[in-house]
DNA sequence: GTTAGCAGTCGAGAGGTTAGAGTGCTAATG
DNA sequence: CATTAGCACTCTAACCTCTCGACTGCTAAC
């Protein structure tokens, strides 16, 4: 099943060289530049072979070798040159996350923003998914007579906050005391345990039950909206600069591609085990159907402090330097860990 | 200075075919198509004097003619035709404007996803700035036990809350209490007030100094920080429809300056008196630079309750149905602001 | 002022040709 | 038997040339 050292040699001269012209490679290309010790008459004989295994593809008879999906795939997973960062590239990562970031969401825009800086793809970021969120404490503040602003704290930080109508006036100070109670019954769930029925909390039995029902409500309706995963692009224009996007038609299917979020979601989140790589390459169609547009996905998971703040990574064509993409996401993942607690954003003051 | 109005009709007819089919105009189309009373031959010396007169262009000599951004300007100023909404298009702006709105926000972005479908041209849609809402209330919620949660209550609604580190461990009953003073010396100042050095508000000087101090210090970082003008864009890929951005390079160029907030906003404000129709057409290039790619913007202020809330409208060729586009922005206009109030999310149960 | 008629202009597209890049095959070589 | 030099073959991209027809501007007649 294997294939001899060599062909691999070769295979990686194609993907390679593939990567920085987008022109097929011939069979001299690959004796002048990458390996001379072999006659162009052998590599020819190599090519074919490599290209009855499908690694390789021909545009046309007398034109050179393009790879394939396949080899794309082999190339991740065996013969890609792992790479440093050069200086400069090193500088930029740090200048984004120089400055104080007070927002968990911040840190992954910064994320994308510096990706695409570096690889000159279009980069994405999937802000974490809420469903996930340990609630530590729930505070409820008067707003106008009969009404209230709900804030939850979670282990992901502060989420945005509802409003609450209640129909009937209370007082600042009946909140102020509800907020105890409900903050206490609803600490340590997940919203996720929250919107299964038959995990029900236990009910609140006295006088701020109404107020407990309403709320508990929003939460579900929280939890089941919407507003599941975000998704932020950055650099979308950089997909022109592709020769495989030069054709308007195939821009277009790509950029709509990226503007609805329901598809590009599912591609760019990361399945990967928690505890390997965590690393996730895609490399083909988009969608399932036909009609979805070629292209490559790698993303990795971002933690901070051990908690997992969400995916970023990059898409763009198949043909992509994903060597350098590697190292990039790489070394930002380790920047993002050691990076200040960003709750106590008063502590690192030193500019 | 004005033009018979013969040339006025030729030129929008001329006008009115090029912006759909894109392509030169000739003598005879316009005949044929627009004022058969007329021949040819007459139309053509007009077409002349027009092109003398800066209104027209040829591509060469042998081709018709094309409207100039000159064209255009009178075009909508007093050419144009007034349209009404189809019933399908009336459905549509109806369909996105039924769902419960709870943000001010949504309403923009809802607003911004409308006109792209209807106009299938790439929208945008400026949210308001926020230095210019009056602060109501500020509420102090204790988090940590030493930090809090600055929740500031304004006229446009709630704002994102904010965190603050106090370095030493209050008990939840101080804040509660501090809230109360805290919010009351705050009440009734516009963010753009408190930045203004010579305007400083009268400070607090019992044992809340502290609290205040680093909250003041939160406000006016707030108000002077970028969180200036959010823009929203929606439907960039429609851009690729158009004739004019198949040339990859004009559309690298549009998509990138699409890109840029900063160059993009001051395009998108409407900077019209508040009493006129509060309808900006910007004709020309995006930039006052060279580089800057030619396109047209047509914006409209929203309000909801008679409080501005925004602008939205659209980006896209300086070829555009602009009657199409007037009637959309303004249809809108009135359905959002007969909009239920936003606040107050329960009373408009009716599904 | 308007219009028919006509010569003149120019671009888009079709067809034909060529140069050269690259292959596959064959036969020779170690 | 793997490797290689040599050569015939293939195919495209680029360039030319030519023609067709869509317009115009001008002139002269109405």
């Amino acid at each position: 099943m294997g294939i001899s050292e060599r062909k691999e040699k070769i295979l990686q001269a194609v993907v390679d060289s593939y990567i920085v012209s987008c022109e097929p490679i011939s069979s001299s290309t690959i004796r002048q530049t990458y390996l001379p010790e072999l006659s162009s008459a052998t590599i020819r004989n190599e090519l074919a072979t490599l290209e009855e295994m499908g690694y390789l593809e021909q545009p046309h008879t007398s034109a050179g070798r393009v790879p394939t999906a396949q080899a794309y795939r082999l190339y991740v997973d065996k013969l890609m040159p792992r790479r440093k960062l050069s200086k400069s590239e090193l500088s930029i990562v740090k200048q984004y996350f120089n400055e104080k970031i007070t927002e968990i969401d911040d840190i992954l825009k910064n994320t994308a923003k510096v990706i695409s800086e570096i690889t000159n793809l279009t980069s994405v970021a999937l802000i974490p998914n809420v469903k996930n969120a340990r609630i530590e404490d729930i505070k409820i503040v008067k707003l106008t007579a009969s009404s209230a602003l709900v804030i939850i704290v979670t282990d992901l930080g502060v989420l945005r906050d509802g409003m609450v109508e209640l129909g009937e006036d209370f007082s600042e100070e009946y909140f102020f005391s509800a907020s105890k109670f409900i903050g206490k019954a609803f600490k340590g769930y997940t919203f996720r345990d929250l919107v299964e029925p038959d995990r029900a909390i236990e009910e609140i039995k006295n006088e701020y039950k109404k107020l407990f029902d309403v709320i508990y409500t929003m939460i579900k309706n929280y939890a089941t909206g919407i507003s599941d995963v975000d998704v932020v692009l950055e650099g979308s224009a950089k997909l022109l600069d592709q020769p495989e996007y030069a054709n308007v038609e195939k821009a277009k299917a790509m950029l709509e591609f990226l503007e609805t979020k329901e598809q590009l979601m599912p591609m760019v989140k990361n399945n990967s085990a928690p505890d390997d790589m965590r690393l996730n390459i895609r490399i083909g169609r988009a969608g399932d159907d036909e009609g979805s547009p070629e292209c490559a996905v790698v993303t990795a998971s971002y933690s901070l402090n051990g908690v997992n703040i969400g995916d970023a990574g990059v898409i763009g064509p198949i043909r992509m330097d994903y060597s350098k993409v590697v190292s990039v996401l790489d070394y930002i993942g380790k920047t993002i860990s050691v990076l200040p607690e960003s709750k106590n954003n008063k502590e690192d003051k030193e500019d």
